[in-house]
DNA sequence: CGATCAACATACTACCCAGTATCTTGCTTT
DNA sequence: AAAGCAAGATACTGGGTAGTATGTTGATCG
């Protein structure tokens, strides 16, 4: 957990806010203040810059992330029930802090911020770090559950960062606020997990020499 | 295919690498410009707005996007295998035209622009109509599939949209600048593919009832 | 060969916004 | 109760940028 005084708290809502919507760049810091019902000097009085801001957004985002899968990598089960139960508390998460995690995914893509200064690059390169180790969680555990011989023959680097693209990229599709009952959002968790952890395919017939089926399944009509 | 003057085209293919680096909005006319070596007044002379020239990148992407899939859909075989040529031909694609891909996302999440005017209202809907035209092209082909029997127990809309996720999630953590040998990227394809479809669990054993298999795989330091 | 026009470049304006400097207020501390 | 300070509002400045207005040039055409 991330110790937070209120004022900064109630400021970083705001900006995560502004940033999922506008974007770092379209949004004002006047904007993020007037969401609070305040003015700029509230914002410049605990941030001393929008950079600084935008990474604290950015590592309280990542740390939700981290709160959210690390009990999960201590579940029962072997090592690839352990893996489901870590995907799923991370699709939770996403939806839990919609806001700020699609404030993370910007930060990842901003590599390219303008001038910063020695301290500010440094802090970024320590969210980059955490970046990295988030995503060694999940190589981690895919690596045991290979040698525990449950995984398919797959390049596990490639494999990991397709699986977490595909739960994260939900952040883009799915916005909570429409639509967030939390059984709403179980099921879909699952049903991502689901899809990535079993793959497309029917587990029926062996890949590669299938024929088409006879069994025919009641035509649901999702399009 | 699109038709486009060359002059438009090269301002095109400047202004996607600009607005993948920087963004939409940290991207000023003059540095597009003066990618081409030129100034601003050759932009305006073909584009009314910034924001008509970032419809038009997501325009050209999205054309982009249906020009390399859309052949697949004919490809040879079962609904499956058509599938899986559409998902290779998408993946190959994104790595292709990687900075006008990279727009179209941005473009998705851009749907809170500023002020627009009507006509550009009505661009975007025509864009985000051919976003759904083409997530529907993988829809229905996943429905064919699960029609003859071929597809595991899913939730269709979800999983396509899951699936399409990790494919574009690759626009994030793969520069095909630095690695852009061909075969390197067929290979990159064939993995994404190849995870998305067949999933991360192994095969061999029926799902929720494995047991820790004795087969150990040689042990690759992905990590 | 003069006129016209597309295809730019140059020069300028108006506005937005990050950051700063300077108050105001209310609470704490002694 | 006076001093000191945290928390925040208000007012201002400087730089950057979208968009425009106008200049320049080379090609085409009658």
């Amino acid at each position: 957990m991330i110790a937070l005084t209120p004022a900064r708290r109630e400021i970083l809502e705001a900006a995560a806010s502004c940033f999922m919507e506008q974007g770092f760049h379209a949004t004002s810091i006047d904007v993020v203040a007037r969401r609070m019902g305040a003015t700029k000097g509230r914002v410049y009085h605990h941030y001393q810059s929008k950079v600084d801001l935008f990474f604290d957004v950015h590592r309280f985002g990542m740390a939700l992330l981290f709160d959210a899968v690390q009990p999960a990598t201590r579940a029962d089960g072997d090592p690839l029930q352990v893996l489901v139960a870590m995907m799923k508390a991370h699709a939770l998460a996403l939806f839990e802090h919609h806001a700020f995690e699609s404030v993370v995914v910007q930060g990842v893509q901003l590599h390219r911020f303008g001038a910063l200064t020695p301290a500010q690059r440094e802090e970024l390169d320590a969210l980059i770090a955490m970046r990295d180790a988030f995503e060694l969680l999940f190589k981690r555990q895919a690596g045991a559950a290979r040698d525990a011989g449950l995984l398919g023959e797959l390049d596990l680097s490639i494999a990991v960062k397709t699986l977490l693209g595909g739960l994260q990229w939900s952040l883009i599709w799915y916005r909570p606020a429409i639509d967030s009952s939390a059984a709403t959002q179980e099921r879909l968790a699952d049903a991502m997990v689901k899809t990535l952890m079993q793959g497309l395919a029917a587990r029926s017939a062996p890949v590669g020499r299938r024929k088409t089926a006879a069994i025919h399944r009641i035509s649901r009509p999702d399009v």
